[in-house]
DNA sequence: TTGTATGCGTTATCAG
DNA sequence: CTGATAACGCATACAA
């Protein structure tokens, strides 16, 4: 592919001044400008990023790792993130770390060596988390998403997760429901599902209520009624429950519809994520939204500023709760469940 | 950040050697080789791709561009994607088009610059699409995903949409369908759709049976009501409708609930595509399963046979018909639609 | 306004 | 086995 000098040559100019012609058109004499342009078409010129990211120390790209795109949330994040960045003239290099450890720190080693000049990053755990103990020895910016902002001393971009669950729990205690319960993911996976607990917990206790302990599911992502069919024939059975992302949500009602079981005239189920497909379901999901595009925006402008040297601590972003059919108002009934 | 040249310096050896314990640290004699690890350790030499990439004329980068990330097919395969080229060494740049051709163009040329060694494109028309026109003047590999391989002359990854929209519509004329319908988004939008209508009309005729005219949803993927009922108060109302893709066939599924309609009681929904989430819903969506996991890693794979060289014609890859609840046999009945 | 010369961090060729 | 040196393609300080 040519190169600078050979349009230089063509234009009878030197590469100094075809390099300007591009990058300081107005230092350059118009006449001389259009030789340059002229050679450049003739020769289908393409400047090489490579190279200006060697000589000028910048590559104008910005590394994302998140958990994983199967789901929606990180999906709609991500969209968000690209339209941002390339409106700033950013690139992306995208990775999935499912979480694992030794993938997270292989991917990060890998943006780095790339010298991304940022690092956006969703952890399972920022507090405790081997990359980030890595990067804090590093200068290349890092921004976290959807992970709490704490000790780990990184910014971070995402709702309040513990006010936010509250507010759900609160949803449903206003409605009249008293026995409520949260489904969760194997191990309480994320730092942001035990926020959400911790969240649920509270709400729970300042209504006077008792929280119930954790309903986990086999897997993060897709529930198995089986799990939760204890917590729904005892003498106190649940009649509403709050799971810890939208997708448990969705596969919960799903199986409790399949199983013959009314969502939400028997259990109520709220979700917690807010996934665009939720509101097109029937039952709506109602759940908590976090404001995914705004988040994906607000990471990339809050890391072009880190990258410009600014500091940052963002604030939370706001939370919303989302309506809809997936709940409703408690049916006094003994646990219909019983022929499960 | 360290250079190999401290690191020479350190290790008090040329930079020639530096790089080499690195490259073939058996062209080394081991106690020099380890005077260079310890001084990179110490350090903190961090090797910079940007240069290797300069010296070398390669990437290890591979460009792809989706329509979008909201639609999860595309994630799905995305996901999909990215393990497979981080497996074998490349990273992902990762853009979003909305179809917008300006946008196709300003992306492909940005990546382009940015030296990709091979591009993953899907277009809204491969037969029609002014990037991929100027594409074929480049020398850099260019595999098309999910569009047809047609006259565009590019290689393409897929499945054959044509025959798996005939199997869906068999399906239904097996249970007993005899009015069948198709549901597309606006103006019939993407190369695909149009096959898979063609697939369904000829299914139809096949049977004996005639092909409705397609009915157009507003939105690409989310349904409007107010567009399918016209075909459901007619005499002869469809039984059963076939969505070109999975997001419109469950927010049709939702909205036809919603109204009071069963499904597939009054109306047999089904969906293409397959994406994750149809499986747990209630009734779960009968759709054509496309591999988009197999799709993602078939893409990335022939690229790198593509970037080697090779010559490339990858066959469609298989769909497979996903039943469903969504889909049930036809009731004898009126239009039940009358009162909306 | 334009040209000259140098360096960005590697790799690879060629001697030694 | 190791060292010196020349690219890779561009941007910029400094001269002219």
């Amino acid at each position: 592919m040519a190169d600078l000098l050979s349009v230089a040559k063509l234009a009878g100019v030197s590469r100094a001044t075809a390099a300007r012609a591009f990058s300081s058109p107005d230092l350059v004499r118009p006449a001389t400008r259009e030789k340059v342009f002229n050679a450049a078409q003739q020769l289908a010129f393409r400047p090489n990023k490579i190279a200006q990211q060697l000589r000028s120390q910048a590559t104008q790209m910005i590394g994302v790792m998140v958990p994983s795109l199967d789901n929606p949330v990180f999906a709609e994040q991500l969209q968000a993130m690209e339209v941002a960045a390339r409106a700033s003239g950013y690139s992306l290099i995208v990775t999935t770390s499912e979480y694992s450890p030794s993938r997270e720190g292989d991917i990060v080693e890998e943006m780095l060596r790339q010298r991304v000049d940022g690092l956006v990053l969703t952890v399972a755990e920022a507090d405790n988390s081997a990359v980030l103990n890595t990067l804090r020895l590093e200068t290349t910016p890092c921004l976290l998403v959807y992970n709490p902002p704490g000790k780990s001393g990184f910014p971070s971009i995402g709702v309040d997760n513990r006010a936010a669950s509250a507010d759900a729990t609160r949803h449903l205690i206003t409605l009249g429901h008293e026995r409520i319960g949260m489904v969760a993911g194997p191990l309480l996976q994320s730092d942001r599902a035990r926020l959400r607990f911790d969240g649920y917990c509270h709400a729970m206790g300042e209504a006077g209520l008792i929280a119930r302990s954790l309903v986990e599911m086999t897997r993060h992502t897709q529930a198995d009624l089986k799990s939760l069919i204890p917590a729904l024939q005892v003498p106190e059975a649940l009649s509403a429950v709050i799971c810890t992302n939208d997708l448990l949500a969705i596969s919960l009602m799903g199986e409790l519809q399949r199983a013959g079981f009314s969502v939400p005239g028997e259990l109520s189920v709220m979700g917690f994520d807010g996934i665009a497909l939720g509101k097109h379901l029937y039952p709506s999901l109602c759940t908590i939204e976090q404001p995914r595009a705004e988040i994906g925006r607000a990471a990339v402008h809050t890391l072009l500023a880190m990258i410009r040297g600014e500091k940052c601590t963002p604030a939370p972003l706001p939370h919303a709760l989302r309506k809809g059919e997936s709940v409703g108002t408690p049916t006094s009934r003994k646990s219909t469940l019983s022929t499960l």
